[in-house]
DNA sequence: CGAAAACTTGATGGGGCTCAATGCTTGTGG
DNA sequence: CCACAAGCATTGAGCCCCATCAAGTTTTCG
């Protein structure tokens, strides 16, 4: 748990730990930052932090303390209603930015928990409204991930709002796929790191519906699902689903 | 259209057109602000605008220019899908900051629609990053005016996701009650200044389904309804609505 | 290995969509 | 000022998609 003591060893944990050389960097930094600019931000990220499978990062109603980029692994947010009802807002993975939806009232909104043994650096907010008010481009970026959070869930909004179950789900899938595309792994076979019950809550349906429609999906031949395993076999046709609702005229 | 020609009344018009003494400034701009700052805020918001009902504010797809804040009137953004789906992502009133979805791609994703005559501050982004970069509470006040509205997302995405179609209406109506509230008007009484397909487009749910709502509401002595005109005669009813889904145990 | 969680599949019912007809409101031009 | 049209709203009837309930199977994990 503690870094290792040689000095060797420690350059290494340094340099894992450190944006500058992240493996994330093109996700979470803004590009065309000098030597300087990107020392600064290292020190901004001021530790990495495990999260084991099923904890919780945060959880709504605490108060903001920073926000978390995940280095690796699977995260879900849920909103919480105050009858009980709980909906799940959101899956996040390497490169995503959780915790801004607290910087409108320093309170947490959501639970985020792990859905799979996770790592995530901590920055904290105040350091990095601090350094962005000192680099342009850091601010800029800041306040397009803010913003490509809205255009998220607008899409998610319209998805809920006006798409039948089949197609929220060929949606989703797709959309998963695009994602791990961005980040290098395959945008046709992956694990699903949730659980169909998960998938239903973020979808607006039950589990039972996505069961039924994974089902008809590898039937029709679309994709070779067996559990979390997934396969998508025909994205053309997955694409179609989506966009032809009523087919009206 | 152009200004007055007189010098007292040139006053008159500056006066009212900056932000410094305009009546939604506690809703635009952050508290504590000295006179210096006052002013450099003043010089940011270049122009008010009229926004003629039925008007284009933005149109998705066209390149961003500008935020604009609503100084009086009210407005929908619609966001569109590919098939020609189209979906109410939000209505709009005094003092709320329209076009936050286009800062991530530079380009407006939702069309921004005039429900009645209305009149905008428009707000050049880069002047407002750059002054924010020199004032650290109006950036503090931008941050969180951007999380508000993901914090504003996550609830209609839980309103889509795990509401019946009374319990989003009662919602709906609620929040329109607080926000009229929030600016001085009357929580209780107040005109929809939306069509019911508009309020159905956002709430997921078609006009009819909406129509029949209100008149259920109506007979069950929640509201009183002629037209647009809605009177709000039982708020702990309709809050009772929401928040008691299958009332299993 | 055993218990709990997760998943699949079937049967049934209801909430909201669809289609349809009619009434009301608003705005426009003669 | 009225007539007319177009948009908006209300209400009804029937149907379909998805939720619900239920049972059985598989997977996961301590």
């Amino acid at each position: 748990m503690s870094p290792p003591s040689t000095l060797t060893q420690i350059d290494i944990y340094k340099l894992r730990k450190v944006c500058s050389v992240c493996s994330l960097r093109e996700l979470c930094l803004p590009a065309g930052l000098d030597q300087r600019e990107l020392a600064q931000i290292d020190q901004l990220v001021n530790r990495r932090q495990p999260v084991k499978r099923g904890d919780y990062l945060f959880r709504a109603g605490i108060e903001l303390r920073s926000l978390y980029a995940i280095r690796t692994g699977f995260m879900k947010s849920c909103v919480l209603h105050e009858d009980g009802r709980e909906q799940v807002a959101g899956f996040h993975m390497m490169g995503d930015l959780m915790g801004l939806d607290a910087i409108s009232s320093n309170r947490h909104i959501c639970d985020a928990v792990a859905l799979e043994d996770s790592e995530v650096c901590e920055i904290p907010l105040s350091e990095l409204e601090a350094l962005s008010r000192e680099i342009p481009s850091l601010q800029q970026h800041f306040h397009r991930i803010m913003s490509r959070e809205i255009v998220r869930d607008y899409g998610v909004m319209l998805l809920l709002g006006s798409m039948k179950a089949e197609e929220r789900l060929a949606a989703f899938l797709l959309n998963l796929s695009q994602r791990f595309a961005a980040r290098g792994y395959s945008a046709t076979e992956f694990n699903l790191r949730m659980t169909r019950e998960e998938i239903g809550s973020y979808l607006g349906l039950k589990l039972e519906t996505i069961s039924r429609a994974l089902s008809r999906f590898q039937e029709d031949g679309l994709i070779a699902v067996r559990n979390k395993r997934i396969k998508l076999t025909d994205i053309p046709a997955l694409r179609a689903l989506i966009g032809h609702q009523a087919c009206g005229g």
